[in-house]
DNA sequence: TTGACACATTCCCATATTGGTATATAAATA
DNA sequence: TATTTATATACCAATATGGGAATGTGTCAA
């Protein structure tokens, strides 16, 4: 076997960082390919070559319109990952830390 | 060039649902090799070579013991997804939805 | 010192991926 | 109809993965 295809769920998808910014640069607001390729800087094929990942993996939908294809952000695909890591953030939050790294600091700020 | 490596990022080491499991098996404890191993029941190396990934990107740590080696979890280190997903959450979140939609539901609940 | 134990590493294979370049397709326009 | 515009797709190369099986390494015990 292989590597997890990236088309395979949110995770692989977004793992590769130009989806990212492709998924921050939609936004809210429906855009066309050419307006991502301006706004982004990259090759037009880069462009639709990770539009369509995001696309399989319904991150992304299309409508058309003459030549032109409008693509739009369903963010709400990206809640397994939400999901999975907000439970997560306690770990790493003030409240759970070691009670004796609490109190050294305290200390520090009183001095 | 090809895709990024497991090892260059925390988006791309836990899109792996078996390292997410591994963290999860983890969570707040030190563990060894073999415990995990007995607790995922699979084959030591896949448990390893999974385990030296998530140590790459400091997922994890390593203590030796004797001849066995003690593994933790650093889920502070998943802070970059937690902090790029967050911010997200409001565009499906139901306070962001589009007026006509929970004006269409409200109608509904009233019959 | 030899063996058993805990774990890491190597080798092999099949499979995808990314970027770049080139080309195909479809729609509008002259 | 011929051409341009908007976008997708095919092709190529280099690279890395993940699983399985085998083997290596270091440590404890008899």
């Amino acid at each position: 076997m292989a590597r997890i295809p990236t088309t395979h769920d949110p995770f692989n998808a977004v793992a590769e960082p130009k989806r990212r910014q492709l998924l921050e640069a939609l936004g809210a607001t429906e855009r066309t390919v050419t307006s991502l390729v301006a706004l982004l800087g990259w090759p037009q094929p880069m462009v639709s070559k990770h539009l369509a990942v995001l696309k399989k993996v319904g991150l992304v939908s299309e409508r058309r319109a003459g030549r032109q294809r409008l693509y739009r952000a369903h963010l709400d695909k990206l809640k397994p990952i939400f999901d999975w890591v907000v439970p997560l953030e306690r770990y790493w939050t003030e409240s759970f830390e070691r009670l004796d790294e609490v109190l050294e600091r305290i200390q520090k700020q009183e001095k």
